[in-house]
DNA sequence: AGATGAATTGTGTGCGCACACATTCTGAAA
DNA sequence: TTTCAGAATGTGTGCGCACACAATTCATCT
């Protein structure tokens, strides 16, 4: 059979020099591979049998303390990790999750997010692994629509939820519901942390406030006036995007910094006197740059360029319209936060979670990616390559 | 049994506004579920044996055209999708793979990529796939000690190689080989056109000259000098290099420029006199900005920054050195490589090929991750997290 | 028609695990 | 001693696939 296996390392290239081919033969006599070790194999050294192991391993109880004592023995000799593979084959449930996000017909970021959920779903499938996603949309603008998804939710008894909760206070009371029928939960995008999710993906928005200062400040001269613009939201209820502005206003604190910060809210319900009130404000200021706290720079961008195109803009997401300002020179810093590969690795970590039973980091903080007309290409190329093993 | 599976879909949040709940209920009634049709169901369907199936499934011949047209009608009409686990289930053999790149010892870029291979075996380990992966390094400045080990790997005839051929002539005729023995490689970090290979991963390192060109002229002055620094290298023999300084050159290259490139080559082979040139060429010229071509932008950077302090440097790669001197404001950009996700990427690309038989991306270009002080932290939390399902 | 060998087709097994179920072992009560 | 729960332990099966091997069919020749 298989054992007499050679195992042969080599590290050479200095034979000249003396120090000569250094080989490292490992020889393995018909034992098991010690990467391979089966709960057969542990039941054999500890003199029990497979079902005695299984128990001990999943703590099914049932088991006298001799024979617990004999299996924990042995477990902590060898250094036993089941194969994720044969686990989830004779799993023959399916897991039913369910993603709560934005409405992606409403906002082209959302339709990233939920691209990446798709994908993620999408490559369980093809591991034969049983996992429907259903999806639940709401309204970004309606606090309403979300609860009342939350509550629909909560009441099919998912066996998993993946959350972008945008609404801090309306979200409380369904995380606690959640908690107390033990539903586990990821969220992204947005982080609650009283929610006590089982982990949570996205950026440290702070620190991207402060990224997003940085940029709109390199090369710029001392006693300068940045603005931060907040469009279309009902700020005092969204925690993220106050935090980035803390971010951003954070870094011009220190102690040689000569600039003045300010802050806008606009809204464009209807485009014409958005334009308007656009216009003024950025005539009435001279501005050297202006940093927008969500994926909507490309609404003011060419305006502002009109006005005056060395003002420097920075803005968030790959989305098209960002984009193509990108390449006109309309927007000059764009940061990117991946909504698709936080929306996906959201859906691996519940498998990972619900299916191979693995420790999840309770935090997964994503890298803040620099966009410049420059890079933004080759995020794009990248972007499709969402497939491998893992993620 | 199962069947009877009742799929609600639900899309809610604007009952109030008339539109109401839309739900969308499936029947799934009796039948297998579409995401899930096994081997079994194929030979049913076309009324023939699963062996049958599987030969025509594997082209592995011996089947009458009846049966052949039965069963292909039958795929054509389903979707069949196989179970990527339960065919690794059964897989006995043991694969071998070799992984050649440049001494990790030697420099800490390169150690970087070899986490990146172990953290790829790692993984795959855990899904109980039998790969070994051996490691066989170079002296990245000797080309013979790249030509001994490729001839070693050659002979020893691996099931794949994963390979960053740093040098271009002399890996030629290794690739050669293997394509002519018919194993599998994969080149990353250094692309060789000729090569063949199943897959390049990496960045696009004209591209990446570009980027670094904007990066270091981004705010500045018109009429300045810039510099291209390439350190410790055989310029001639190093492709790699080469594109770089093409693409940072290609971007001055527009109409309204009106900079100034200039290039240098540097050996450190004993540390006094390379800091003595160094000094003597950044005080007798005046520079906006320097471009370092290799992850050894360390070693120049505190040097310019005693000279003049707003020369702006740009170099490649997180290791630490550089960080340390990001933090310390002699280093302003880095473009990073990434070198452990290359790696990783390649160990799955190969296990995809080779175990699950899926299609892999002749080309699977990185994006150019820009490193500033402000998100270089964000970077390092987040490289840990390498783990996942996939990649 | 029967025999023979090749072409085709069908069946069985193992991969490692989880879980259901069957069996054996205790010790206390009858 | 026998009986009998209940605890402890062991055995068997399926998950979907690949591959080895067994069984069948078919065409051809005697």
């Amino acid at each position: 059979m298989c054992a007499h296996i050679l195992k042969l390392r080599t590290i050479c290239y200095l034979e000249k020099e003396g120090i000569c081919v250094q080989t490292q033969i490992t020889n393995v006599i018909d034992s098991i591979d010690p990467k391979n070790i089966r709960i057969k194999d542990i039941a054999k050294k500890a003199g029990v049998s497979e079902g005695t192991v299984d128990r001990v391993l999943h703590n099914r109880g049932k088991v006298s303390v001799k024979s617990t004592e004999k299996v924990r023995r042995v477990l902590k000799e060898i250094n036993y990790t089941p194969n994720l593979i044969a686990r989830t084959l004779g799993v023959n449930r399916n897991y039913r999750l369910v993603a709560l996000t934005p409405d992606p017909n409403l906002d082209p970021f959302w339709q990233q997010s939920f691209e990446g959920i798709k994908a993620g779903e999408a490559q369980l499938v093809q591991f034969g692994i049983h996992f429907n996603v259903e999806y639940s949309f709401y309204d970004p603008t309606k606090k309403e629509t979300f609860q009342k998804a939350a509550l629909e939710i909560f009441h099919s008894h998912p066996d998993g939820v993946l959350v972008a909760p945008l609404f801090y206070y309306a979200s409380i009371p369904f995380f606690k519901e959640l908690a107390e029928a033990k539903i586990p939960f990821i969220l992204f995008n947005t982080h609650i942390l009283e929610a006590k999710a089982l982990s949570f993906i996205g950026q440290d928005l702070f620190k991207s406030g402060n990224l997003a200062a940085e940029l709109v400040s390199i090369g710029q001269p001392a006693n300068s006036t940045f603005a931060v613009v907040h469009i279309n939201e009902d700020l005092p209820n969204s925690v993220h995007l106050v935090e980035k502005e803390k971010g951003f206003r954070d870094y011009f604190v220190s102690p040689g910094n000569s600039h003045t910060i300010k802050t806008y809210v606009l809204n464009n319900t209807d485009i014409e006197s958005f334009q308007e009130s656009v216009t003024k404000i950025f005539n009435d200021t001279f501005l050297a740059g202006i940093f927008i706290t969500t994926s909507k720079a490309y609404l003011i961008a060419p305006i502002v360029k009109k006005i005056n195109p060395t003002i420097r803009i920075v803005g968030y997401d790959l989305i098209k319209e960002n984009m193509d300002c990108l390449n006109q020179g309309s927007i000059h810093f764009l940061i990117n936060q991946n909504p698709m590969r936080q929306a996906k690795l959201g859906i691996q970590a519940l498998a990972n979670h619900l299916l191979f039973k693995k420790r999840i980091p309770s935090l997964h903080l994503f890298p803040l990616e620099i966009i410049t007309p420059q890079n933004v290409s080759t995020y794009l190329s990248h972007e499709g390559n969402l497939t491998g093993i893992t993620v």
